[in-house]
DNA sequence: GGTTACAGCTTGAATATTTCAAGCTGTAAA
DNA sequence: TTTACAGCTTGAAATATTCAAGCTGTAACC
C-alpha cells in the first residue's frame, strides 16, 4: 500500500481532484460573480482586494499582467466600486480603494462565495483540518510564481 | 471558538485559501502545458482523456461548451496527438481516441502536473487524509454544474 | 412506415479575456 | 542633471469562449 507506485497513482488521483475542485470553484465563483453583474475576473479583483493597494500589487494578487489589472480596475472604476486616489508617497502609482458600494458589494460577494460552496458538505472540524493541511501546501510551496518567465 | 461568527469568518478563509490554492495550480497547469507545446485547455481537455469518449462527455468534464471542446479536440487532432472515429452504435457521436503520442504525452503530463505540484510539500499521509476531504467534498457537491444554465 | 422532436457535432460570427509592445510620468541613483 | 528604471496606461494582437444556426442521425409517436 506504501510502494512508490502506488504513491505515484495516489499523488495523480489527488492532483485531480484538486483539479476537479478548482474548476468546481471557478464556477462556482462565476456563477455567483454573473449574480452580481461582475464577471469572474472583476470578482477574483473585488475578493483580492483586501484593503487599499496599488495597480501592480493587485495584478500580482491576480496573476496577471498590469495591463489586464488596469483593465478590470477600469470596468470597477466604471461601476462605481473602485477609487483610483493619488499615492502617499510615490506619485507615479495608484491608491485603489473601495467606495461604500464596493465594500457593501464585495461583503456580498463574500458571503455568496462561502453560501453553497465545494466546501459546504463538510463538516466544521473537517474543514478545520483542510484548512491546516491547505495553509501548509500553500506556504510549503513559495516558489512557483514569482519568476513566471516561461521557458 | 465555535460561535456561528468565527465559523464564517473560518469558512471565508477557507475559501480563499481554495481559491488560493485553485489559482497556483492552475498558474502550475498552464507552465507545464507551455512547457509540452500545450495551451491550459489543450493540456486540460489531455488530462481528461482517461479513455475514449465524445465529445460531449470531454465537453462536460472540461465544464465548457460543445463547440469549446470541438475547437480544442481540432487542435489536438492537428498535432496527431488525438484521433476522432466513428462511433460503434450512434452515428451522430464520434468517439475521441488518443493516439500513440497523444497517450505518451498525456502520460508525461501527468507526471510533469506531479512533480513539484503545490501539494508537494505535504507528506504522503497528509495527502491521503487531503485526498479523503477532497472527494468527500466533490462527492457531496453534486448538483452545482449540471444546469448550467445562468439564472 | 412516416413524421416530429430532439441529440451530437460543427461552423462562423461575436464577445471576452489576456498578453505584448510602446510610451508617458515620475523616482532614484550616479 | 543625466541616466536607468518603476508604475501605469494605451492600442493592437492573439487567444479563448460563447452564441446562434444548421446538418445529420436517432427515437418516440401516430
Amino acid at each position: 500500500m506504501t510502494t512508490p507506485e502506488s504513491q505515484a497513482v495516489a499523488e495523480r488521483e489527488l492532483c485531480g481532484l484538486v483539479n476537479g475542485l478548482a474548476r468546481r470553484i471557478g464556477d462556482h465563483v462565476r456563477e455567483r460573480a454573473v449574480a452580481l453583474g461582475l464577471t469572474s475576473a472583476q470578482a477574483t479583483a473585488l475578493r483580492e482586494l483586501t484593503g487599499p493597494m496599488t495597480m501592480t500589487e493587485l495584478a500580482e494578487r491576480m496573476g496577471c499582467e498590469p495591463s489586464n489589472a488596469t483593465f478590470v480596475a477600469d470596468k470597477l472604476e466604471k461601476l462605481g466600486l473602485l477609487e483610483r486616489r493619488p499615492h502617499a508617497t510615490d506619485r507615479r502609482a495608484k491608491q485603489l480603494v473601495l467606495t461604500r458600494e464596493g465594500t457593501a458589494l464585495r461583503e456580498r460577494l463574500l458571503d455568496l462565495l462561502v453560501r453553497d460552496s465545494p466546501l459546504a458538505g463538510l463538516t466544521q472540524q473537517e474543514q478545520d483540518v483542510l484548512h491546516g493541511l491547505l495553509h501548509r501546501a500553500v506556504t510549503a510551496a513559495t516558489s512557483p510564481s514569482p519568476p513566471a518567465d516561461s521557458l
